[in-house]
RNA sequence: GGAAGUUUAGCUCAGCUGGGAGAGCAUCUGCCUUACAAGCAGAGGGUCAUAGGUUCGAGCCCUAUAACUUCCACCA
């Protein structure tokens, strides 16, 4: 036992204390065939990542779940680990290699990667340092890399299987080409913006020159990949010009008016511009007819030189204008009206996507989403909460297919290669590397593009563990629990996830996937680095400490809402822990030198048993709701209880037993380590630091640390639901009278005589100490009758009369009009209740618990009301 | 265009399977009561967005409306 510091400064422990549990490795979680597995994978932060809000809340969550769960006996696993985030990182190197003045060319492949390694080696690190800092019990020596060795194979496994199953296919479409990034993109990566655009109308000659066809476009530069004009073929006003030849403006070349349903015909002029190689819907209608696909940008998204004749080399927008002025002076310009479009933008850097027809590798998903859609449909794997099943669903019932082939270098190379010889073009897809061709004899090249980062994410639950090996830790703790994270990234990761799992280990990676919000400012804003809002957790941890930082983030959290930041909700939650700390710090003030273990004595005084009653359905509260995912609410009946319960009432019950010394003040010392010690058990999944610091101090001989304590069990034999009911009359009668004595403005300080007539005799005069202790009595007497005399207040609850005298502050009439109003308010409440057990409906429908609910209450207030009367009486 | 969420005290939010509206902050009034002023004891403050409906009974269930937020789709 050691002693506690005067004040709570979280600086002084936090570091040390994590220092310790990592050393005595308590974070580490074994296979272990006598204990049930409890597995969480961490969603892996990007090594260009800061720990930001979002982190903090998810892996708060995380850490309370596992924490929770360690102390109930499974062998808990928190797999943690990063992700190599394979845009985001070469991103940055593409920026510092900029800064020496060199490009991704100037170093080739290997020098990139050389370097690539390197920043990882360097700023990989960053982010998990940060997350120690939050206290997060994680199995740091199970810490995994999408990019390390099990990983990758993993992931070359996953790919030739799917290729095997002909559920991965290599092929021309369109896809989505950030021309910054200069890569392909997923849909999903796609973030659409609505933007302030136009709508040209432009004339296109017929070939004949019978006239002129007009189209709308909003991406006048397409042109010169134009390879026809589309009308709907029940359109009445072009029945006659459907395989009619248009001359393409601002080029040489012809091409054919169209009949496809694709057009609608109420929007824009009916005729539409077909450019197969850069829009999806262009491109289906090109493979209907059979068009040419003509690519008209470079991967820059500047012009062609095959294509562009003047406009090459220009960038698309400067093409645009010098081709809208160039169609101007043609006169073919018809008008130009102003209109609102969404515009695909890069996710990552926010540069308009260029859709384009590309050489691709994708997943066929339909096959791959059914089973998918039936885990959740089944209930088999489920969602908290349950709305977020529609969207998911949604989403997977609707899906396509999945590009996932990158121009990057830095990532998970495919691992296909092609034979160098036209004539064979064979294709090998293998994990060992392949040089010459099997067919052919000619060499081979292996394909230069990596895999989308996603595409190794959705293998992380098994991955981790060992697959495709069929290791020990595979056996045992796969599949997992719970994994929680953000409703933002469940297209992105957890439904791929979900299919992955299935589709290549047979079973559901989880079963149950813990959505939570998003964390923003205190405006309601999504905080965001552009914004400039963001608040750093670490300068909060630094402030304020870490647990006051997680009680912030779990305190009124409901699964999938989000929540506002504010300082003051820190500042509450510092509040709390001082509170806490000093609690404990009191306690052990007090306590002998020989005390070793707290042991309940058999015969109990009722605030004993009052107060270890609230505490066992405190235990129960936590856990059921722990176990229901309602975090917030089981750690609000947590500070409730310490706050409200045991500091504010049961401490302040116990100070005249510890006065008194003996065997009383024992018994209370027992009492008092006791429930402490199991709310700071129940305490140390949210506030893993504080908790530990204080059991340190305190007798602890159930275990060395509380991360590794038992956790708490709801108790019948500490079920004491009478003494629970019989104290609070005396509860209530105290703050009734404190009530009287704040409104006549009687200071604390101040003795005041106290007659109580009352019923239970016994009861109140066995708690003389309290009343005078707590509400300031001094003469205190207890009787079944009590004459009333002048200048008595007089305080009536509905087991209890207390009569203080109070000479000249006391106002007859004053006193009066208040019991009057007291008077009244009972009477209503009788009306409510009387009116409530007359009405014929309630008692034959509302069930029998309710209706006897509404009885006990009536005879309560009536109770009351006869108290109330009696003393308007004896004043008058 | 489709879907979801939110709307409760001045502010931030709880409110589990329907049974007389809650917390913290802020405001006001008292307190240095020897664990804590980062505290203690009190008080005031709400047509639970609006309109219907179901029910003995609705903040909660159903329908419609409004405002805000978000996700999905992406018609040139």
């Amino acid at each position: 036992m050691k002693e506690l510091a005067k004040t709570y400064a979280p600086k002084e422990f936090e570091e040390r204390i994590y220092k310790n549990w990592e050393e005595k490795g308590y974070f580490h979680a074994e296979v272990d065939p006598k204990k049930k597995p409890y597995t969480i994978v961490m969603p892996p932060p990007n090594i260009t990542g800061q720990l930001h809000m979002g982190h903090a809340l998810d892996n708060t969550l995380q850490d309370i779940l596992i924490r929770w769960r360690r102390m109930q006996g499974y062998s808990a696993l928190w797999l943690p680990g990063t992700d190599h985030a394979s845009i985001a990182t070469e991103a940055k190197i593409v920026n510092k290699m900029k800064e020496e003045g060199l490009t991704k060319d100037d170093v080739g492949r290997d020098g990139f990667l050389e370097r690539a390694w390197e920043w990882k080696k360097e700023y990989g690190g960053r982010i998990v340092t940060q997350l120690r800092k939050l206290g997060t019990s994680c199995d740091w020596e199970r810490e995994r890399f999408t990019m390390d060795e099990g990983c990758s194979k993993a992931v070359q496994k996953v790919f030739m299987d799917l290729y095997n199953k002909g559920l991965i296919y290599h092929g021309e479409r369109i896809i989505n080409w950030c021309p910054n990034c200069k890569t392909s993109i997923s849909d999903i990566e796609c973030e659409y913006q609505e933007q302030d655009g136009f709508f040209w109308h432009i004339n296109y000659p017929f070939a004949d020159g019978s006239g002129y066809l007009e189209i709308a476009t909003t991406r006048p530069e397409t042109l010169l990949g134009d390879s026809a004009v589309a009308v709907n073929p029940k359109d009445e006003r072009y029945t006659g010009v459907v395989g009619k030849m248009l001359k393409l403006p601002l080029t040489d070349r012809e091409i054919p008016v169209i009949a496809d349903d694709y057009v609608d015909m109420k929007f824009g002029t009916g005729c539409v511009k077909i450019t197969p190689a850069h829009d999806p819907n262009d491109f289906e209608v090109g493979k209907r007819h059979d068009l040419p696909l003509i690519h008209m940008m470079n991967d820059d998204a500047t012009i062609r030189e095959d294509v562009g004749g003047k406009y090459a080399g220009m960038d698309r927008y400067e093409a645009r204008k010098a081709m809208v002025e160039d169609l101007d002076k043609l006169g073919l310009l018809v008008k130009v009206e102003p209109h609102k479009h969404n515009v695909g933008c890069c996710q990552r850097c926010g540069t308009t996507v260029e859709p384009r027809a590309s050489y691709q590798w994708f997943v066929s998903m339909k096959k791959l989403a059914q089973p998918a859609i039936d885990v959740v449909k089944s209930g088999e794997l489920r969602y908290i909460p349950k709305r977020f099943e529609n969207s998911y669903l949604y989403w997977m019932e609707n899906i396509r297919d999945w590009c996932i082939s990158r121009q990057l270098w830095w990532g998970h190379r495919i691992p296909a290669y092609y034979c160098q010889n036209k004539e064979c073009g064979h294709t090998e897809i293998t994990l060992d590397g392949i040089s010459v061709c099997p067919k052919c004899g000619a060499p081979m090249k292996q394909d230069e593009d990596t895999l989308d980062t996603w595409f190794s994410s959705a293998l992380w639950p098994f991955s981790t563990l060992g697959w495709p090996e069929k290791t020990e830790e595979l056996e045992y703790f796969y599949p997992t629990q719970t994994l929680v994270t953000g409703y933002d990234i469940i297209p992105f990761w957890v439904a791929r996830m979900i299919f992955s799992g299935l589709e290549h280990t047979g079973q559901k990676p989880f079963s149950d996937v813990l959505i939570h919000g998003l964390v923003r400012d205190e405006h309601g804003k999504k905080m965001s680095k552009s914004l400039g809002n963001g608040v750093d957790p670490l300068e909060i941890i630094d402030k304020y400490g870490a647990d006051a930082l997680r009680l912030t983030l779990v305190t009124g959290n409901a699964p999938g809402n989000d929540m506002r930041w504010t300082e003051t909700k820190v500042t509450n939650s510092r509040n709390f822990a001082n509170k806490l700390w000093n609690a404990s710090r009191y306690i052990l003030m007090n306590l002998p030198e020989d005390f070793t273990e707290p042991v309940l004595p058999e015969e109990l005084p009722i605030e004993d048993k009052w107060v270890l009653s609230l505490y066992n359905d405190v235990v129960k509260n936590v856990t059921s709701n722990l176990e229901a995912y309602e975090l917030g609410i089981a750690v609000q009946n947590l500070t409730d209880f310490i706050w409200d319960v045991y500091c504010d009432w049961y401490i302040e019950l116990t100070k005249p037993r510890i006065a008194a010394g003996g065997d009383t003040a024992l018994a209370a010392q027992n009492v008092l380590v006791y429930v402490m010690r199991g709310v700071l058990k129940l305490l140390h999944p949210f506030m893993p630091f504080i908790t530990e610091e204080i059991w340190q101090s305190m007798p602890n001989g159930e275990s060395e640390s509380i991360m590794i304590a038992k956790w708490c069990e709801y108790d019948e034999k500490l079920n004491f639901a009478a003494e629970q009911e019989e104290f609070s009359r005396v509860v209530n009668a105290i703050k009734a009278i404190r009530v009287q004595r704040n409104e006549l403005n009687v200071p604390p300080s101040k003795k005041v005589t106290m007659h109580v007539e009352t019923q239970y005799t016994e009861l109140f005069s066995g708690c003389r100490s309290f009343f005078e202790k707590l509400a300031g009595a001094g003469e205190f007497v207890v009787s079944e009758k009590v004459e009333a005399t002048d200048g008595m207040v007089t305080v009536v609850t509905d087991s209890a009369r207390v009569f203080m005298p109070m000479g000249e502050l006391v106002d007859k009439e004053k006193e009066l009009a208040r019991l009057e109003k007291e008077k009244k308010a009972a009477e209503k409440d009788i009306q409510f209740l009387s009116g409530k057990l007359n009405n014929q409906g309630f008692l034959s429908k509302a069930p029998a618990q309710q209706i006897e609910n509404e009885r006990a209450k009536l005879a309560k207030a009536e109770e009351k009301l006869a108290k109330i009367n009696e003393s308007i009486a004896g004043l008058k």
